[in-house]
DNA sequence: AAGTATTTGACAACTGAGTTGTCAAATACA
DNA sequence: TGTATTTGACAACTCAGTTGTCAAATACTT
């Protein structure tokens, strides 16, 4: 991450170590999730799932689909998983015979909350001792790039 | 990404946001890397690989994987793609026999250059709305957060 | 110099988080 | 009514990696 002053001094722009920064933090940040889900049994897609579905939401797989934005065969497979697992349940949809609205189950809820708490320890301990400023400075300027690609794509 | 407030509102803090955003980060700038990579022929790796040895650096498979902080195979793969597209070639190394030194060929410094051109491109209009101040402040806070990760694991 | 430990390339099988594509049933809309 | 879209189930694929094994090359210890 050392600035080189060449040719190609100018690809070496904070901007350009940020989007490499965030290629390793998502990496880094990955592995460290993948350690306490793992001890639940859960993939970072269930955990995906099991968010939107938290504390008390009712969503069809379709709907979770489109607010993840990940398709829809994917969150099947995951909404699948999890049934099998009795940490979500399906509840009759008026709107469709064939698509029922799923929700936590009790065990899904408690194991939900058992997760983020370890999350907040851990996010606790990460973000120590960085300035509350800097940490909604970066907020926001995280938030304006990914604004700024979706608006892009779409 | 609305604020709620619940019992859980503990975690909807600018910290939880902001790894979130990274992982949205991370899928939304690889999906658009992509595109401009794959007019290329050219996977992340293949990228990540190239960007090791430019412009004139002369490294093994395993200098590469211990950089990148990936496996020997996995590089090992990546580069014998490369190798068979002449985008690299093979130097001999006077300290081990059957571990060659790589460096780029002519034409993969020239597609690399290109890529760098669009890749410019595209982080200047991505960063164009946003002070530099506060790309400063970004940068900054995502490397202490790297640091802070990889501080824990090793 | 010999013997052991480590590093290396090649090969193979696997994983995780997705993707695309197809089918038939259910629904929406003209 | 008929046609277009949405949906669950199933399958095959991709991409960026991983682990594990083998034999050859190198490095370290005595």
């Amino acid at each position: 991450m050392t600035i080189q002053l060449s040719c190609w001094a100018k690809m070496n722009t904070e901007a350009y170590q940020i989007t490499w920064l965030i290629r390793r933090l998502f990496r880094a940040m990955a592995e460290r999730a993948d350690r306490y889900l793992h001890d639940a049994g859960l993939s970072v897609a269930d955990r995906a799932v099991l968010e939107f579905l938290f504390p008390d939401r009712q969503l069809t797989v379709p709907d979770i689909a489109r607010r993840y934005q990940v398709t829809r065969q994917h969150v099947q497979a995951t909404a699948n998983r999890l049934l099998d697992r009795d940490l979500v349940q399906t509840v009759d949809n008026p709107r469709h015979k064939r698509s029922p609205l799923l929700r936590l189950s009790d065990r899904g809820d408690q194991l939900f909350r058992r997760i983020r708490r370890r999350e907040q320890q851990v996010l606790d301990e990460l973000f120590a001792d960085i300035e509350i400023a800097d940490i909604a400075i970066t907020r926001r300027t995280l938030q304006r790039l990914l604004d700024q690609l979706h608006e892009k794509t779409s």
